[in-house]
RNA sequence: GCCGCGUUGGUCAAUCGGUUAAGACGCCUCCCUUUCACGGAGGAAUGAGGGGUUCGACUCCCCUACGCGGUACCA
């Protein structure tokens, strides 16, 4: 019926006002006839009746006083056929019978805001009406338009906060959280993105942003979605927290890949009954934001004396990891010995010269009084003069043989992870593969 | 088509009439580091266009252009 008054002119008709006179309904119809219709079971739809040029005026806490003429709007279905309601209906009742206060939602309601408003004038009263928000989109990055799982997938980032199937199209989504970002960084990257709070602060804490935030300086405009800045946050937190605040999470990663931590590494577990409910937590750690319910408590333990080697190894080289994911990557050569060695990138410089050394240098560590990093580096480099071969020579071999390639922190850091035994034994091996 | 909302470097963005137009991400150079990073110092790069108002406009007004959103018995 609606199709025929569609033209290349006005490609989208409005039911209104004007084109309802047109059209078989219960306003032109006889009621003698709709009665007879309604008995005969014809399906129907109820709509909602606008008065034509009326002024819809609301505030939106983003963008002020905003007003829309009632000629531009349809008579939009409330009720569908099969007797169900449109968003329409369903959100003003939802909302009215949830005594919400503040509406939150995307700019692409912004058009439908004056429906919702007459509908609440004439259900229930625009005194008991929530206060409206309308928040920016977040576009793609390429192009324009609003960010979609699409894009996503196209180019390589998570969309969805968690994992999550569709339960329309049975398609999964990867999440920030499984791809290996903080909650914290999660929450700061989306605060930040459509506001600021006018100074050059750019990371916050959840504490920070509950005092901090204010609509009045969010955005009208969207902002394109930039996944290495999104990449950015994360590290900088991952670089300001202490490991206890995602250890937890990171040992699943390992254990993940198969490999497993020894128990005499992990931190000791908290028995929570000892420790008393945490109310507030403070410490100067950058306020120390609480992750999910076992991080908070294991952050709450961060004090704790006793050091763990899993935790220290996260420490080291937390520098160097952008995402979760990139520890395992890091460190796991502190847990099993390296899967590869890059032999090539020792071998061409290799001479007999440096063979000798390494030999002699299985001699003394064995004989180290001390197993500590400065002390290693002072014997080594000690060695390296009485040899007359450059510290530097020697140090790339060094470390090659024992993570296996040309990363990682400071050498003799590593050696005094790793304990004389098995340094010793990765650089006899290495050896036999130069030989 | 119509209605609404927008428009400062590649991206996120500050500025609420007077600044050399901040800062961050990314990119480039250098320093530190005998690895990879971290860190430090620099660099390139911005007001969509046109009219007004004003002593003075990125900032206020109008027009145009462009973009986005909506225009469903989807949300």
């Amino acid at each position: 019926m609606r199709e025929k008054h569609k033209s290349a002119d006005n490609p989208s008709p409005q039911y209104n006002h004007t084109l309802r006179k047109k059209m078989r309904n219960s306003l032109q119809l006889d009621p003698a006839e709709t009665e007879s219709l309604l008995a005969a079971g014809t399906p129907y739809v109820i709509r909602i009746k606008l008065e034509p040029d009326e002024e819809v005026t609301f505030t939106d806490m983003i963008r002020g006083t905003v007003t829309f003429n009632t000629t531009g709007i349809d008579d939009k279905v409330l009720l569908k056929a099969d007797g169900m309601p449109t968003y329409h209906l369903a959100v003003v009742v939802d909302d009215h019978l949830m005594e919400i206060t503040h509406a939150f939602r995307g700019e692409e309601w912004l058009p439908s805001a004056p429906v919702h408003i007459l509908l609440w004038r004439y259900l229930f009263g625009e005194d008991k009406m929530p206060e409206w928000a309308h928040l920016p989109l977040i576009l793609k990055p390429d192009g324009n338009g609003k960010l979609s799982k699409r894009d996503g997938d196209r180019l390589g980032f998570p969309v969805f906060a968690m994992n999550w199937t569709d339960p329309r199209t049975k398609e999964p989504a990867t999440g920030f959280r499984e791809t290996g970002f903080l909650p914290v960084a999660f929450v700061n990257l989306l605060a930040v993105l459509g506001w600021n709070d006018g100074s050059n602060q750019e990371l916050y804490t959840m504490e920070e942003l509950i005092e901090k935030f204010s609509m009045d300086r969010v955005h009208k405009g969207g902002a394109k979605f930039d996944f290495e800045k999104a990449k950015w946050f994360n590290h900088e937190w991952i670089k300001r927290l202490p490991a206890s605040a995602y250890s937890a999470t990171v040992l699943e990663l390992f254990r993940a890949q198969g490999i497993d931590i020894p128990e005499a590494d992990l931190p000791k577990p908290i028995d929570r009954g000892d420790l008393p409910l945490p109310v507030t937590i403070t410490t100067d750690v950058a306020g120390f934001p609480a992750m999910d319910d076992s991080e908070l408590w294991l952050s709450l333990a961060a004090e704790r004396p006793a050091p763990n080697r899993f935790e220290t190894i996260l420490d080291l080289v937390k520098d160097r990891c952008t995402l979760l994911p990139d520890f395992v990557q890091q460190s796991a050569f502190f847990f099993r010995p390296p899967v590869t060695i890059d032999i090539d990138a020792v071998k061409p410089k290799w001479t007999d010269g440096k063979k000798l050394f390494f030999v002699e240098l299985i001699r003394q560590l064995e004989l180290a009084q001390t197993w500590e990093g400065p002390a290693l580096e002072t014997n080594f480099k000690e060695m390296a003069a009485a040899a007359a071969i450059k510290p530097g020579e020697l140090l790339l071999p060094l470390r090659v043989m024992l993570v296996g390639g040309k990363f990682g922190p400071h050498v003799f850091d590593i050696a005094a992870l790793l304990g004389r035994e098995e340094t010793v034994r990765r650089i006899k091996h290495s050896l036999g593969l130069l030989a």
